[in-house]
DNA sequence: CTGAAAGCGCTTACAG
DNA sequence: CTGAAAGCGCTTACAG
């Protein structure tokens, strides 16, 4: 069932040619002449010939594979980031192999290791939730380029690329203030996360730019911040003789599990109680009142990683300095602040 | 920042042995004594010695990779399939490049022809889909292993992996009839697809199976089956004299856009119009009422795939028998068909 | 039980 | 402008 094989050695008995020559006609070296040039390309063409690229990279030390870990791929802006680093991977002539770590850290460090020794040129990861031993990831860092991208870490010394979660986080609650919302409930994770923690800062400021007081009775941690949870934390916050008159949520699934609650109970969405999630999950428009949130955008994220890996990967010079990148995510206003 | 990469020539030096005995040795060759094999493989875990795969499956004509192709890596489903390949494939000992071809019929040729030139070891394939011109397609499966899951065709000539699309969509549109439905719509798409088709043609089997006559006008062929599309086609279900009692669309999204236009104008779901949809997406649980519809086993479905695909790979003779398997899908009754 | 040697398909200094 | 040769890191028939 196999086609023959066309190699390079084939192309030069039937030219009488040595290898090298057709070799370098195949990558246009300004050493040889046009003629045999042409000569070359035009039987590699009709023979069908196709350069064993493992032989080429296995030559080169370069296999011209990006490694990417992800905790989930199934969720929606993952597979955003995702199409974006196979769009620009792939442009710029590298191929990319994902794997999963489903959240568990020794998983992801096996990852790691595999993907090292299988030779990728260089990796790109998004963490587990409860990535503490950086140890494990030290050793990777140091032998083959690394970038974090969404789910980061700054114990890790390397590039990262965010979302703006501190920005973004004080635009959408400076809309729940500017719509006349006095009493912001904010439901987080507990376990210190980079994007929960700075979506908390963005909350606290822009509370503090607005003279709005803090009241840690309505700042809900949560260890798993999920729709089960934004169900249960509403109830939770409804408890209260002085109800919140908004709830922004780090998470869509947290903030559809609000709307989910507070639909059950008749409040008015947003008269009553306004809605901020984050993220632009497909969710958010499928749930009724549509959700206002902060759009992520994923692609740009993941060509943006893409780009700083290459550019490591194809460096010259090995002193690189490790950056801070922040993507703008935008406010998309929607039915659960806004009543048009 | 490289460290110092160890080869076997490497470790061959200190031992003082040749190069074969230490690949042997690493490799368990029953010619080695066990000494020697405690020696090398002790020397190889101390100097963290990392096999190059490269230079092994180069020297092996295999690379253990394989090719996967999906039209849109954000859909639900695709996930899970592409999560059950990732997790058989890691299992098995192979690594997964994947491509994206956007429903771009050019891209996809385009990216099987790179995954061959890669030297990919097998493809597994969704269809674009407008995959007509097959042409473009069988040069690839005379290359290498090749199977198609989900979107499949049967023009092309290959172990083909999908959900037993007509008995499920038979089990949904049977279960409307159970529930007392007597005037069943479908929504399903108008371009020749497969998994249209079969789910079509369990929908007639039912209403067959059950003597209810085949009404053609609430037989509603659309040329994208959305949301969008689910919703204008409500408006022109609900403007006929004789309403359907009960709504069959072939996927969930159009579902969602059945629920969300008969929500708009009061109509009670499911006592005067019931709505199955097909997926379980994660939406599906989102919108109200809750969407009756067929759970796809994505992972089973991808898990699948890889299986065949490596027994295909690591088959010895060459006369592989297509296959279609079917993995059976679930119907998950919800409050869009069942009023507790 | 161990080693020398060939070879996988390519690139690239070196030589002419 | 072209070629012979070495070498990337490994495996494996062949020989002893």
């Amino acid at each position: 069932m196999k086609k023959e094989i066309i190699t390079l050695k084939k192309l030069a008995e039937i030219l009488n040619l040595s290898i090298s020559t057709v070799s370098r006609a195949l990558n246009d070296h300004p050493d040889i002449s046009e003629t045999t040039k042409e000569k070359v390309k035009k039987l590699a063409h009709t023979m069908h010939y196709i350069p064993n690229l493992f032989a080429k990279g296995f030559r080169k030390h370069r296999t011209n594979i990006i490694g990417v870990i992800v905790p989930n791929i199934t969720h929606y802006f993952t597979t955003t980031i995702v199409r974006g680093i196979l769009e620009e991977a792939s442009k710029r002539g590298y191929r990319v192999i994902i794997s999963e770590s489903n959240n568990d850290v020794k998983k992801q460090t096996e990852m790691l290791d595999t993907m090292i020794q299988f030779g990728v040129d260089g990796i790109l990861a998004s963490l587990t939730k409860m990535t503490r031993d950086i140890d494990k990831i030290l050793p990777t860092i140091n032998t083959v380029p690394f970038i974090l991208f969404d789910k980061v870490s700054t114990k890790i010394p390397c590039t990262q690329i965010t979302i703006n979660d501190e920005e973004a986080a004080f635009n959408a609650v400076e809309h729940l203030i500017n719509i006349g919302k006095k009493r912001i409930a904010i439901i987080k994770e507990r376990e210190f996360s980079y994007n929960s923690e700075k979506r908390y800062a963005g909350y606290l400021r822009a509370l503090k730019e607005h003279n709005i007081e803090v009241d840690e009775k309505i700042i809900i941690s949560v260890d798993d911040i999920s729709l089960h949870q934004g169900k249960s934390m509403t109830n939770l916050l409804l408890s209260f003789k002085k109800r919140p008159d908004a709830i922004f949520t780090i998470t869509d699934s947290a903030a559809i599990g609000v709307i989910k609650t507070l639909n059950k109970f008749n409040i008015k969405i947003p008269e009553d109680i306004a809605v901020v999630g984050f993220s632009n999950n497909i969710n958010s428009t499928i749930i009724e009142p549509k959700l206002t949130t902060i759009d992520q955008p994923g692609e740009t994220i993941g060509k943006t990683s893409v780009k700083y890996l290459i550019e490591e990967i194809e460096s010259v010079t090995d002193n690189i300095t490790n950056k801070m990148i922040e993507i703008k995510g935008n406010l998309i206003i929607r039915d659960s602040t806004f009543k048009a």
